[in-house]
DNA sequence: CACCTATAGTTGCATTTGACAACTAATTGA
DNA sequence: TCAATTAGTTGTCAAATGCAACTATAGGTG
Protein backbone atom coordinates (compact mmCIF):
# COMPACT_ATOMS: atom_id res chain seq x y z
CA UNK A 1 0.00 0.00 0.00
CA UNK A 2 2.76 2.74 0.98
CA UNK A 3 5.50 1.91 -1.03
CA UNK A 4 8.56 2.36 1.10
CA UNK A 5 11.06 5.55 -0.77
CA UNK A 6 13.89 3.58 -2.66
CA UNK A 7 16.57 4.74 -5.01
CA UNK A 8 14.17 4.92 -8.38
CA UNK A 9 10.87 5.67 -6.30
CA UNK A 10 11.94 9.13 -4.89
CA UNK A 11 10.20 9.48 -1.73
CA UNK A 12 6.44 9.08 -1.99
CA UNK A 13 5.40 12.42 -0.26
CA UNK A 14 3.54 10.71 2.72
CA UNK A 15 1.13 13.61 2.51
CA UNK A 16 0.07 12.22 -1.17
CA UNK A 17 -2.88 9.83 0.28
CA UNK A 18 -4.26 12.96 2.42
CA UNK A 19 -3.95 15.13 -0.09
CA UNK A 20 -5.83 12.79 -2.44
CA UNK A 21 -8.79 12.29 0.22
CA UNK A 22 -9.49 15.69 0.47
CA UNK A 23 -9.36 16.15 -3.40
CA UNK A 24 -12.04 13.26 -3.42
CA UNK A 25 -13.84 14.94 -0.44
CA UNK A 26 -14.08 17.84 -2.64
CA UNK A 27 -15.07 16.73 -5.76
CA UNK A 28 -17.69 14.53 -4.11
CA UNK A 29 -19.28 17.51 -2.84
CA UNK A 30 -19.17 19.53 -6.37
CA UNK A 31 -20.38 16.51 -8.31
CA UNK A 32 -23.47 16.19 -6.07
CA UNK A 33 -24.15 19.65 -6.13
CA UNK A 34 -23.54 19.86 -9.82
CA UNK A 35 -25.88 16.62 -10.62
CA UNK A 36 -28.83 18.42 -8.74
CA UNK A 37 -29.59 20.65 -11.35
CA UNK A 38 -33.36 19.86 -11.66
CA UNK A 39 -34.41 22.40 -9.00
CA UNK A 40 -33.92 25.35 -11.37
CA UNK A 41 -33.87 23.56 -14.13
CA UNK A 42 -32.32 26.69 -16.02
CA UNK A 43 -28.84 26.80 -16.40
CA UNK A 44 -29.20 30.36 -15.46
CA UNK A 45 -31.49 32.18 -17.87
CA UNK A 46 -33.35 30.30 -20.43
CA UNK A 47 -31.37 26.93 -21.25
CA UNK A 48 -31.50 23.81 -19.23
CA UNK A 49 -27.92 22.80 -18.32
CA UNK A 50 -27.94 20.17 -21.75
CA UNK A 51 -28.75 23.16 -23.70
CA UNK A 52 -26.26 25.26 -22.28
CA UNK A 53 -23.36 23.18 -23.03
CA UNK A 54 -24.44 22.53 -26.20
CA UNK A 55 -24.98 25.79 -27.17
CA UNK A 56 -21.20 26.40 -25.63
CA UNK A 57 -20.02 23.41 -27.90
CA UNK A 58 -21.55 24.96 -31.05
CA UNK A 59 -20.33 28.87 -30.58
CA UNK A 60 -17.15 27.53 -29.15
CA UNK A 61 -16.39 24.98 -32.06
CA UNK A 62 -18.10 27.24 -34.72
CA UNK A 63 -20.48 25.54 -37.17
CA UNK A 64 -20.46 21.94 -35.86
CA UNK A 65 -21.79 18.59 -37.32
CA UNK A 66 -24.48 17.07 -35.15
CA UNK A 67 -22.18 13.75 -34.16
CA UNK A 68 -19.84 15.71 -33.38
CA UNK A 69 -21.42 17.68 -30.84
CA UNK A 70 -22.62 14.45 -29.10
CA UNK A 71 -18.93 13.37 -28.93
CA UNK A 72 -18.06 16.44 -27.32
CA UNK A 73 -21.48 16.39 -24.89
CA UNK A 74 -20.98 12.63 -23.86
CA UNK A 75 -24.26 12.15 -25.19
CA UNK A 76 -26.04 10.14 -27.73
CA UNK A 77 -26.89 11.04 -31.13
CA UNK A 78 -30.43 10.95 -30.49
CA UNK A 79 -30.93 12.85 -27.36
CA UNK A 80 -28.26 15.38 -28.87
CA UNK A 81 -30.67 16.00 -31.62
CA UNK A 82 -33.15 16.53 -29.04
CA UNK A 83 -31.04 18.98 -27.05
CA UNK A 84 -30.48 20.89 -30.22
CA UNK A 85 -34.36 21.13 -31.00
CA UNK A 86 -34.37 22.69 -28.16
CA UNK A 87 -32.15 25.53 -28.53
CA UNK A 88 -33.32 25.86 -31.81
CA UNK A 89 -36.96 26.13 -30.84
CA UNK A 90 -35.63 28.72 -28.65
CA UNK A 91 -34.08 30.41 -31.47
CA UNK A 92 -30.47 29.83 -30.27
CA UNK A 93 -29.27 27.93 -32.99
CA UNK A 94 -29.93 26.48 -36.76
CA UNK A 95 -29.51 23.40 -38.79
CA UNK A 96 -28.07 23.99 -41.75
CA UNK A 97 -26.69 21.51 -44.73
CA UNK A 98 -23.61 21.07 -44.86
CA UNK A 99 -22.93 21.83 -48.59
CA UNK A 100 -19.97 19.07 -48.42
CA UNK A 101 -22.17 16.14 -47.17
CA UNK A 102 -25.63 16.10 -47.76
CA UNK A 103 -26.26 13.61 -44.91
CA UNK A 104 -24.99 15.58 -42.31
CA UNK A 105 -26.25 18.88 -40.47
CA UNK A 106 -24.08 22.00 -39.78
CA UNK A 107 -25.15 23.57 -36.29
CA UNK A 108 -24.65 27.30 -36.24
CA UNK A 109 -25.16 29.51 -33.13
CA UNK A 110 -27.64 32.56 -34.26
CA UNK A 111 -27.23 36.14 -32.98
CA UNK A 112 -29.55 35.80 -30.29
CA UNK A 113 -27.87 32.28 -28.80
CA UNK A 114 -24.19 34.18 -29.32
CA UNK A 115 -25.45 37.25 -27.47
CA UNK A 116 -27.55 34.92 -24.45
CA UNK A 117 -24.30 32.58 -24.28
CA UNK A 118 -22.09 35.98 -24.02
CA UNK A 119 -23.93 36.68 -20.85
CA UNK A 120 -23.73 33.19 -19.53
CA UNK A 121 -20.20 33.32 -19.68
CA UNK A 122 -19.85 36.77 -18.31
CA UNK A 123 -22.07 35.44 -15.30
CA UNK A 124 -19.91 32.02 -15.25
CA UNK A 125 -16.51 33.89 -15.40
CA UNK A 126 -17.14 36.28 -12.64
CA UNK A 127 -17.88 33.83 -10.37
CA UNK A 128 -15.27 31.74 -11.03
CA UNK A 129 -12.80 34.88 -11.03
CA UNK A 130 -14.16 35.78 -7.61
CA UNK A 131 -13.04 31.84 -6.83
CA UNK A 132 -9.88 32.20 -7.98
CA UNK A 133 -8.78 35.41 -6.51
CA UNK A 134 -6.45 35.87 -3.67
CA UNK A 135 -4.95 32.12 -4.61
CA UNK A 136 -1.90 31.85 -4.91
CA UNK A 137 -1.16 32.50 -8.40
CA UNK A 138 0.83 28.92 -8.89
CA UNK A 139 -1.93 27.28 -6.82
CA UNK A 140 -4.94 28.17 -9.18
CA UNK A 141 -2.56 27.91 -12.78
CA UNK A 142 -2.53 24.23 -11.59
CA UNK A 143 -6.13 23.59 -10.87
CA UNK A 144 -7.17 23.27 -14.65
CA UNK A 145 -4.04 21.01 -15.32
CA UNK A 146 -5.04 18.70 -12.48
CA UNK A 147 -8.11 19.13 -13.19
CA UNK A 148 -7.76 17.55 -17.09
CA UNK A 149 -5.62 14.38 -15.45
CA UNK A 150 -8.72 14.30 -13.72
CA UNK A 151 -10.72 13.97 -16.69
CA UNK A 152 -8.42 12.04 -18.56
CA UNK A 153 -8.43 9.51 -15.78
CA UNK A 154 -12.11 9.06 -16.02
CA UNK A 155 -12.55 9.29 -19.09
CA UNK A 156 -10.53 6.65 -19.73
CA UNK A 157 -12.21 4.58 -17.01
CA UNK A 158 -15.01 5.17 -18.75
CA UNK A 159 -14.06 3.96 -21.91
CA UNK A 160 -14.53 6.95 -23.79
CA UNK A 161 -12.20 9.67 -24.77
CA UNK A 162 -12.46 13.08 -23.89
CA UNK A 163 -12.24 15.73 -26.34
CA UNK A 164 -10.81 18.09 -23.73
CA UNK A 165 -7.54 16.51 -24.08
CA UNK A 166 -6.12 14.03 -26.85
CA UNK A 167 -5.57 10.37 -26.45
CA UNK A 168 -2.77 10.79 -23.70
CA UNK A 169 0.13 12.33 -23.52
CA UNK A 170 2.88 12.64 -20.26
CA UNK A 171 2.75 16.43 -19.12
CA UNK A 172 6.48 16.26 -16.92
CA UNK A 173 7.31 20.00 -18.21
CA UNK A 174 4.85 22.67 -18.18
CA UNK A 175 1.92 22.44 -19.68
CA UNK A 176 1.62 19.85 -22.90
CA UNK A 177 -1.46 18.53 -23.86
CA UNK A 178 -3.36 20.92 -21.64
CA UNK A 179 -2.43 23.22 -24.09
CA UNK A 180 -4.80 21.71 -26.67
CA UNK A 181 -7.19 22.04 -24.11
CA UNK A 182 -7.23 25.53 -23.63
CA UNK A 183 -6.17 26.58 -26.58
CA UNK A 184 -9.19 25.91 -28.15
CA UNK B 1 -13.63 45.05 -16.96
CA UNK B 2 -9.73 44.84 -15.97
CA UNK B 3 -9.56 46.55 -13.02
CA UNK B 4 -6.11 49.43 -13.21
CA UNK B 5 -4.05 48.18 -10.01
CA UNK B 6 -4.18 51.08 -8.09
CA UNK B 7 -2.57 51.44 -4.55
CA UNK B 8 -5.40 49.57 -2.47
CA UNK B 9 -6.26 46.80 -5.79
CA UNK B 10 -2.46 45.24 -5.05
CA UNK B 11 -2.08 44.87 -8.88
CA UNK B 12 -4.60 42.40 -9.97
CA UNK B 13 -2.35 39.29 -11.50
CA UNK B 14 -3.38 39.64 -15.62
CA UNK B 15 -3.13 36.00 -15.68
CA UNK B 16 -5.56 35.68 -13.08
CA UNK B 17 -8.54 36.15 -16.34
CA UNK B 18 -6.75 33.66 -18.61
CA UNK B 19 -6.75 31.01 -15.65
CA UNK B 20 -10.27 31.40 -14.85
CA UNK B 21 -10.84 30.58 -18.72
CA UNK B 22 -8.94 27.72 -18.06
CA UNK B 23 -10.84 26.59 -15.01
CA UNK B 24 -13.89 26.99 -16.49
CA UNK B 25 -13.11 24.78 -19.09
CA UNK B 26 -11.68 21.75 -17.36
CA UNK B 27 -14.61 22.60 -14.95
CA UNK B 28 -17.04 21.80 -18.04
CA UNK B 29 -15.21 18.84 -19.54
CA UNK B 30 -15.49 17.34 -16.20
CA UNK B 31 -19.02 17.96 -15.30
CA UNK B 32 -20.26 17.02 -18.83
CA UNK B 33 -18.24 13.81 -18.39
CA UNK B 34 -19.50 13.29 -15.00
CA UNK B 35 -23.06 14.02 -16.04
CA UNK B 36 -23.05 11.21 -18.86
CA UNK B 37 -23.50 8.51 -16.12
CA UNK B 38 -26.53 6.37 -17.42
CA UNK B 39 -24.13 4.61 -19.91
CA UNK B 40 -22.40 2.86 -17.57
CA UNK B 41 -25.29 3.40 -14.72
CA UNK B 42 -23.28 1.28 -12.23
CA UNK B 43 -20.87 3.35 -11.09
CA UNK B 44 -18.55 0.74 -10.68
CA UNK B 45 -19.84 -2.38 -8.71
CA UNK B 46 -23.21 -2.68 -7.97
CA UNK B 47 -24.41 0.78 -7.50
CA UNK B 48 -25.84 3.43 -9.43
CA UNK B 49 -24.26 6.54 -8.99
CA UNK B 50 -26.63 8.05 -6.43
CA UNK B 51 -26.84 5.19 -4.68
CA UNK B 52 -22.69 5.05 -4.35
CA UNK B 53 -23.07 8.99 -3.13
CA UNK B 54 -25.49 8.09 -0.55
CA UNK B 55 -23.85 4.85 0.84
CA UNK B 56 -20.68 6.85 1.42
CA UNK B 57 -22.80 9.49 3.18
CA UNK B 58 -24.54 6.54 5.14
CA UNK B 59 -21.15 4.96 5.97
CA UNK B 60 -18.95 8.58 6.58
CA UNK B 61 -21.69 10.45 9.00
CA UNK B 62 -22.01 7.54 10.94
CA UNK B 63 -26.23 6.68 11.68
CA UNK B 64 -27.83 9.21 9.94
CA UNK B 65 -31.14 10.62 9.36
CA UNK B 66 -33.11 10.31 5.87
CA UNK B 67 -33.32 14.22 5.73
CA UNK B 68 -29.85 14.67 6.19
CA UNK B 69 -28.66 12.56 3.83
CA UNK B 70 -31.08 14.10 1.34
CA UNK B 71 -29.04 17.48 1.93
CA UNK B 72 -25.76 15.95 1.59
CA UNK B 73 -26.87 14.33 -1.16
CA UNK B 74 -29.18 17.79 -2.72
CA UNK B 75 -32.06 15.58 -3.68
CA UNK B 76 -35.41 15.76 -2.49
CA UNK B 77 -36.33 13.93 0.48
CA UNK B 78 -38.25 11.59 -1.74
CA UNK B 79 -35.70 10.77 -4.10
CA UNK B 80 -33.56 9.91 -1.25
CA UNK B 81 -35.94 7.96 -0.14
CA UNK B 82 -36.13 5.52 -3.11
CA UNK B 83 -32.40 5.83 -3.60
CA UNK B 84 -31.94 4.13 0.28
CA UNK B 85 -34.67 1.64 -1.34
CA UNK B 86 -32.53 0.84 -3.90
CA UNK B 87 -29.72 0.23 -1.20
CA UNK B 88 -31.39 -1.04 1.17
CA UNK B 89 -33.14 -4.05 -1.61
CA UNK B 90 -29.74 -4.66 -2.00
CA UNK B 91 -28.36 -5.03 1.23
CA UNK B 92 -26.04 -2.47 1.76
CA UNK B 93 -28.18 -0.67 4.09
CA UNK B 94 -30.95 -0.62 6.43
CA UNK B 95 -33.79 1.54 8.26
CA UNK B 96 -33.96 1.48 11.70
CA UNK B 97 -36.54 3.34 13.85
CA UNK B 98 -34.58 6.24 15.90
CA UNK B 99 -35.22 5.59 19.46
CA UNK B 100 -35.53 8.99 20.07
CA UNK B 101 -37.80 10.19 17.62
CA UNK B 102 -40.75 7.76 16.46
CA UNK B 103 -41.05 9.69 13.21
CA UNK B 104 -37.59 9.57 12.45
CA UNK B 105 -35.80 6.49 10.67
CA UNK B 106 -31.64 6.05 11.14
CA UNK B 107 -29.99 4.83 8.14
CA UNK B 108 -27.14 2.04 8.80
CA UNK B 109 -24.85 1.05 6.82
CA UNK B 110 -24.35 -3.02 6.74
CA UNK B 111 -21.04 -5.24 6.93
CA UNK B 112 -21.35 -5.86 2.72
CA UNK B 113 -22.37 -1.70 2.28
CA UNK B 114 -19.40 -1.15 4.54
CA UNK B 115 -17.65 -4.13 1.90
CA UNK B 116 -18.53 -2.19 -0.94
CA UNK B 117 -17.84 0.84 -0.32
CA UNK B 118 -14.41 0.13 0.81
CA UNK B 119 -13.69 -1.53 -2.50
CA UNK B 120 -15.11 1.31 -3.96
CA UNK B 121 -13.53 3.80 -2.02
CA UNK B 122 -10.25 1.91 -2.88
CA UNK B 123 -10.68 2.23 -6.93
CA UNK B 124 -11.40 6.06 -6.83
CA UNK B 125 -8.76 6.80 -3.80
CA UNK B 126 -6.24 4.77 -6.49
CA UNK B 127 -7.04 6.90 -9.09
CA UNK B 128 -7.04 10.36 -7.51
CA UNK B 129 -3.62 9.53 -5.82
CA UNK B 130 -2.36 8.69 -9.76
CA UNK B 131 -3.89 11.96 -10.90
CA UNK B 132 -1.91 13.69 -8.21
CA UNK B 133 1.57 12.04 -8.16
CA UNK B 134 4.11 13.86 -10.08
CA UNK B 135 2.03 17.43 -8.95
CA UNK B 136 4.11 19.52 -6.86
CA UNK B 137 2.70 19.09 -3.41
CA UNK B 138 2.11 22.68 -3.28
CA UNK B 139 -0.34 22.83 -6.33
CA UNK B 140 -1.93 19.29 -4.87
CA UNK B 141 -2.40 20.81 -1.42
CA UNK B 142 -4.28 23.95 -2.69
CA UNK B 143 -6.72 21.72 -4.75
CA UNK B 144 -9.15 20.73 -2.27
CA UNK B 145 -9.20 24.46 -0.97
CA UNK B 146 -10.02 25.65 -4.34
CA UNK B 147 -12.66 23.04 -5.12
CA UNK B 148 -14.24 23.66 -1.88
CA UNK B 149 -14.64 27.17 -2.35
CA UNK B 150 -16.00 26.77 -6.10
CA UNK B 151 -18.68 24.61 -4.44
CA UNK B 152 -19.40 27.24 -2.18
CA UNK B 153 -19.43 29.53 -4.76
CA UNK B 154 -22.01 27.23 -6.66
CA UNK B 155 -23.97 26.47 -3.57
CA UNK B 156 -24.54 29.97 -2.51
CA UNK B 157 -25.44 31.29 -6.10
CA UNK B 158 -28.30 27.73 -6.24
CA UNK B 159 -29.50 28.75 -2.74
CA UNK B 160 -28.52 26.01 -1.00
CA UNK B 161 -26.02 25.56 1.78
CA UNK B 162 -23.14 22.74 0.96
CA UNK B 163 -22.08 20.64 4.08
CA UNK B 164 -18.96 20.41 2.79
CA UNK B 165 -17.99 24.09 4.27
CA UNK B 166 -20.04 25.98 6.52
CA UNK B 167 -22.46 29.07 5.77
CA UNK B 168 -19.29 31.39 4.69
CA UNK B 169 -16.18 32.14 5.48
CA UNK B 170 -13.48 34.47 4.63
CA UNK B 171 -9.65 32.06 4.16
CA UNK B 172 -7.47 34.70 3.94
CA UNK B 173 -5.02 32.26 5.82
CA UNK B 174 -3.93 28.93 5.58
CA UNK B 175 -6.89 26.58 5.96
CA UNK B 176 -9.74 28.01 7.63
CA UNK B 177 -13.44 26.44 7.55
CA UNK B 178 -11.55 23.53 4.84
CA UNK B 179 -10.53 22.12 7.70
CA UNK B 180 -14.03 21.31 8.96
CA UNK B 181 -14.77 19.84 5.46
CA UNK B 182 -11.60 17.61 5.16
CA UNK B 183 -11.79 16.88 8.89
CA UNK B 184 -15.28 14.80 9.31
C1' DC C 1 -55.99 15.32 28.62
C1' DA C 2 -57.52 16.79 23.96
C1' DC C 3 -56.45 18.99 20.04
C1' DC C 4 -53.94 21.66 16.74
C1' DT C 5 -49.73 22.29 14.41
C1' DA C 6 -45.24 21.05 12.88
C1' DT C 7 -42.03 17.51 11.40
C1' DA C 8 -40.08 12.91 9.23
C1' DG C 9 -40.79 9.79 5.72
C1' DT C 10 -43.33 7.38 2.08
C1' DT C 11 -46.05 7.00 -1.94
C1' DG C 12 -48.58 8.74 -6.23
C1' DC C 13 -47.87 11.11 -10.29
C1' DA C 14 -45.94 13.85 -13.95
C1' DT C 15 -41.88 15.54 -16.17
C1' DT C 16 -37.38 15.29 -17.91
C1' DT C 17 -33.40 13.04 -19.50
C1' DG C 18 -31.38 9.62 -21.67
C1' DA C 19 -30.21 5.29 -24.34
C1' DC C 20 -31.15 1.89 -27.86
C1' DA C 21 -33.17 0.48 -32.01
C1' DA C 22 -35.43 1.20 -36.27
C1' DC C 23 -35.77 4.23 -39.98
C1' DT C 24 -34.54 7.73 -43.81
C1' DA C 25 -31.41 9.92 -46.67
C1' DA C 26 -27.02 10.55 -48.68
C1' DT C 27 -22.22 9.03 -49.68
C1' DT C 28 -18.75 5.65 -51.08
C1' DG C 29 -16.82 1.86 -53.40
C1' DA C 30 -16.91 -2.25 -56.19
C1' DT D 1 -25.82 0.19 -60.54
C1' DC D 2 -26.17 -1.42 -56.23
C1' DA D 3 -24.55 -2.92 -51.71
C1' DA D 4 -22.47 -1.17 -47.60
C1' DT D 5 -21.53 2.66 -44.72
C1' DT D 6 -22.50 6.97 -42.43
C1' DA D 7 -25.32 11.12 -40.46
C1' DG D 8 -29.41 12.30 -38.32
C1' DT D 9 -34.22 11.73 -36.78
C1' DT D 10 -37.96 9.52 -34.57
C1' DG D 11 -40.25 5.80 -31.71
C1' DT D 12 -40.18 3.65 -27.46
C1' DC D 13 -38.93 2.56 -22.96
C1' DA D 14 -36.52 2.97 -18.51
C1' DA D 15 -34.55 5.70 -14.84
C1' DA D 16 -34.16 9.80 -12.03
C1' DT D 17 -36.27 13.40 -9.88
C1' DG D 18 -39.39 16.90 -7.84
C1' DC D 19 -43.82 18.22 -6.03
C1' DA D 20 -47.92 17.23 -3.73
C1' DA D 21 -50.68 14.39 -0.94
C1' DC D 22 -50.72 11.25 2.78
C1' DT D 23 -49.43 8.78 7.32
C1' DA D 24 -47.54 8.76 11.65
C1' DT D 25 -45.28 10.81 15.43
C1' DA D 26 -43.89 14.94 18.40
C1' DG D 27 -44.69 19.08 20.79
C1' DG D 28 -47.36 22.70 22.56
C1' DT D 29 -51.42 25.03 24.57
C1' DG D 30 -55.87 25.61 26.49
Amino acid sequence: MSPEPTADTPAVDPSLDADARSLRRAMGDLIRLVQFRDRDRICCHDVSVSQCHALEGVLRRGPLRLGDLAAHLYLDKSTTSRVVDGLIAKGYAERRRDPDDGRAVLLHGTEAGRALFAKIDDDLHAETMAVLEGLAPEARRALPQLLVRLVRAKANRMGVSCDCCGPDEADGAGNPSQASCIAT
